[in-house]
DNA sequence: CATGGGATTGACT
DNA sequence: GTCAATCCCATGC
């Protein structure tokens, strides 16, 4: 797999949400296809980075091509994008994955904290579970994503590019009308259903 | 220094 | 549908 490189990120968050979605996100011998991307932007009160710089949306204003990963409710890490110039807090989250490779190691990372046998179809639908079923924790924050072990890569070859459908973005209460999530269309992998605007 | 709120998930009623 | 788990850190006194 070919890793996209770091002057991909470094365009409009909106345009790198778009395109990502397709692509593929590896670690450790797993992989999935996204499938659902959400843009976050300094300029929005729902970004980590609209109150400036902090220790923690260091990473996020930094340079583009790196992973910020950070704790949700204090039991989920998150995975996004650097996007945009160093300087600019912009950043796209991955939301969900249509899994590829590595399903095993998917399926018993995820078995640690699922009671049931997970369902392939609820291995990566939601940014936290992702982040489970390919071993990516805090400590992958601010690592390259075009050298390190968390790796984005081009679309699978003969795999064609999905069909989009903007949504309104997920489990925030600022800035809830923008349009900023974005779905492959008909995917089966999604953390939820795209409402309508 | 104390408080409160999450870019969530899974179990339970 | 409801709710707890559990940590970082921004905010306010």
């Amino acid at each position: 797999m070919k890793a996209l490189p770091a002057d991909f990120y470094e365009r409009p968050v909106l345009e790198v949400a778009r395109e990502l979605i397709g692509c593929t996100l590896a670690h450790d011998g797993a992989a999935g296809v996204i499938v659902e991307t959400e843009a976050y932007h300094e300029s929005e009160p729902a970004c980590h980075a609209f109150v400036g710089l902090t220790p923690r949306t260091r990473t996020l204003l930094g340079p583009p091509g790196r992973a910020y990963v950070y704790r949700s409710y204090g039991i989920h890490a998150l995975f996004n994008a650097v996007c945009e110039p160093d300087g600019v807090g912009a950043a796209v989250l991955i939301r969900a994955l249509d899994p590829l490779a590595g399903v095993d190691s998917m399926r018993s990372r995820r078995a640690r904290t699922v009671a049931a046998p997970p369902r392939e179809v609820d291995l990566c639908s939601g940014p936290g579970k992702l982040t489970q079923a390919l071993g990516i924790t805090l400590a992958h924050n601010d690592g390259s994503l075009c050298g390190g072990p968390v790796l984005i890569g081009e679309r699978p070859e003969g795999r064609r590019a999905p069909e989009l459908i903007a949504a309104r973005r997920i489990g925030i209460s600022r800035a809830v009308e923008l349009p900023w999530r974005f779905c492959a269309a008909g995917s089966r992998h999604l953390s939820r259903p795209p409402g309508a605007l």
